[in-house]
DNA sequence: ATGACGATTTACT
DNA sequence: GTAAATCGTCATA
């Protein structure tokens, strides 16, 4: 196959038009919102593209939100990252097992984060599918990328790319989707999963999803109400 | 140095 | 629905 070919389909398919730095040191919430429609990529050799568009995010509010890891300002060797400038990445392992990305939001050293919770799978699905690894998960789209954790073992994501800058690096950065797959998703929204520890701000609503989209790691409660339509 | 635990996933009842 | 997997991180000492 030819260079040019090989380019455009990777275009069509991941989009050419990288998210500015602008784009992530906007208030928190905002940026979690509009990263839906959006396209993570992980490039982890030239030509070799693994993507997916990200369908839903959880805003983490920095040292107001008990359910951060930057809550009254804790800094630890673990979440340095997230004092970084907006538009870096901060990847963290938990439970031994699983990574979870984030993309850090603000200014330097006002650590808040939006972590990636679920893509649609683009580009990349075999390496993705490979990455998976386990036989005994079948390798269908929903189990691909559903989920923090499934979609960074997917990707090949790890904290390697801890501190990433998106907006420069080559190797893992977002992009507006390519025009032909841009839409206006219908943007619910609802309570945060997986954070029962931190009292009130569990149930604030905080996380975005593409309404009704077939990559949801989990459904949202009855009632959950479209927040907006994006504008992309 | 030690102990408790987690922004999860998977398998199993 | 419940529980195991599995270990870096963090608070306490």
């Amino acid at each position: 196959m030819g260079e040019r070919l090989k380019r455009e389909i990777v275009d069509r398919q991941v989009g050419t038009r990288r998210v500015p730095r602008e784009f992530y040191t906007r208030d928190t919430i905002t940026v979690a919102q509009e990263l839906i429609g959006k396209v993570l990529v992980h490039q982890p050799e030239p030509g070799r593209f693994l993507a997916g568009m990200i369908v839903e995010t959880e805003a983490y509010l920095g040292v107001e939100d008990p359910a951060a890891h930057t809550f009254g300002g804790r800094k630890t060797a673990r979440n340095q990252s997230m004092y970084l400038a907006g538009g870096h990445a901060y990847v963290y392992q938990i439970y031994g097992l699983h990574f979870c990305v984030n993309v850090v939001t603000r200014n330097r050293n006002e650590p808040e984060a939006v972590l990636i919770r679920a893509l649609e799978p683009l580009h990349g699905l075999t390496d993705m599918a490979n990455n998976r690894g386990s036989p005994l998960v079948p390798p269908l789209l929903q189990h691909l990328t559903a989920g923090p954790g499934r979609l960074c073992q997917a990707l090949g994501l790890s904290r390697a790319q801890d501190g990433t800058d998106l907006v420069t690096s080559e190797k893992l950065f977002i992009t507006d989707a390519n025009k032909s797959r841009q839409k206006n998703f219908p943007v619910e929204c609802g309570e945060r999963i997986g954070i029962d520890f931190a009292g009130d701000a569990a149930i604030w609503p905080l996380r975005f999803a593409a309404k009704g989209h077939f990559c949801i790691s989990k459904p949202f409660k009855p009632g959950s109400d479209v927040a907006f339509a994006l504008q992309s």
